[in-house]
DNA sequence: TCCAAAAGTTAGGTATGCCTAATTATTTAT
DNA sequence: ATAAATAATTAGGCATACCTAACTTTTGGA
């Protein structure tokens, strides 16, 4: 049994919070770390006590300024890491995932600061998605839709694709897809909301689940 | 408390092994781990079970071969991210070894290899240890003499500095002493062995204790 | 050679972070 | 409004990796 840190709770958490914009669950966050409710309150009832999260019994979890402090140091961590090691060491999108989920933890502020630096302070990671900044400020960000959501018949820019599996980024990768890949919608199954998409006049399916992962803004 | 991971108790004995030429001693490793006799002798009796070391009752413990692949897989991780972390991201001298210590847990071969690849393949780190290959072979060293043991009166390049604290590398970069860096020994105390060295025509009082770090040869 | 000091091990205990099973609270559907 | 389903918490237990204190073995000097 591998121990998850208080960092790896406040990132959950914060995801959750980010992606719901209310309080995570019990239940959520058990879930996403992959661990049992009962452990899940049980962290959540220190973390409660550490100062890092508000938590009524029942009611489920938020962060409060100091947690969400640390969560954005560790997104920052991370995503400056996916950057660097694409970037600068020739990993490819689906190699950087894991490796930067184990680096986020053991990088100091001299060091992030310096990758931070070496790389000219980048606004995005290799996913499109914000890099919070020494003060742990996020980059402005136009709204995004889900490509689930979107109308037929319109072309698209990928503009963010949430760092599912490594399974997943290998299959879009493997399809054509990558940041600012831009695609045309051409169709809906009424059946399961399969859509499909076109790139370089290729006409590729996508599930319904696979689309939500990919964020999109109108060419 | 932090827990101690099986991959650190295997770099402690592997470099007491290596510095005495023998078994190391419970007392030893509990020193260099700064944990207890107590704690050191359970996990040196699992570490044992597990197939990484031979120990026997009261008398010490040396590596396995396997137990040897490990600890040079991580030396290799610490001493590539070293000078990885120096040439490419431009830390100093003093600020690496805290943070290699961390990241060599959380690299994988592919990221590894990777930097190495990137450094050109590197026999040497920064303070001149030789850098494992992918295989787990070390470099040919020539060998080199403990400042300590030398003779006054002749001059000497540094050719390995015994990582040691923050604090003494600190110290060694403010009087001039840097790998390579060519000295004249220009005396030595009868009443404790006080060392005189000579660098760019500057003289430095160097004690026993920190001249057992410094390894040269004649220039 | 033998005894005291040093080194090493064993015994017993603690904190942490997970688990399953049982219980309690909340939500949902009729 | 209430019963059934779902969600969350509590209770009790376990493994790990540390600790201190007590005991045993080894070593080194008179």
């Amino acid at each position: 049994m591998v121990n998850i840190s208080t960092e790896d709770y406040l990132k959950a958490i914060y995801q959750i919070n980010t992606e719901k914009n209310e309080a995570a669950t019990t239940t959520e966050v058990a879930c996403k770390l992959d661990i049992s409710k009962a452990a899940t309150t049980e962290m959540v009832q220190k973390l409660s006590e550490r100062g890092f999260i508000n938590y009524e019994k029942y009611k489920g979890v938020e962060l409060t300024d100091e947690g969400k402090k640390i969560a954005l140091q560790i997104l920052r961590r991370h995503r400056l890491w996916e950057l660097f090691l694409i970037k600068v060491l020739g990993l490819t999108w689906s190699e950087v995932h894991d490796e930067a989920e184990r680096l986020e933890h053991t990088t100091s502020d001299l060091l992030i600061n310096k990758i931070d630096e070496y790389l000219g302070f980048p606004d995005f990671d290799p996913h499109g998605s914000p890099i919070p900044d020494k003060f742990g400020v996020l980059p402005e960000m136009p709204a995004l839709t889900p490509l689930s959501e979107c109308d037929t018949g319109i072309s698209y820019r990928i503009m963010l694709v949430n760092d599912a599996s490594n399974e997943l980024m290998n299959y879009f990768t493997s399809i054509g897809i990558e940041l600012k890949t831009e695609l045309y919608l051409s169709g809906r199954l009424d059946f399961d909301r399969t859509l499909f998409i076109e790139i370089n006049g290729i006409r590729h399916p996508v599930t319904e689940k696979m689309a939500k992962h990919l964020f999109v803004e109108k060419v």
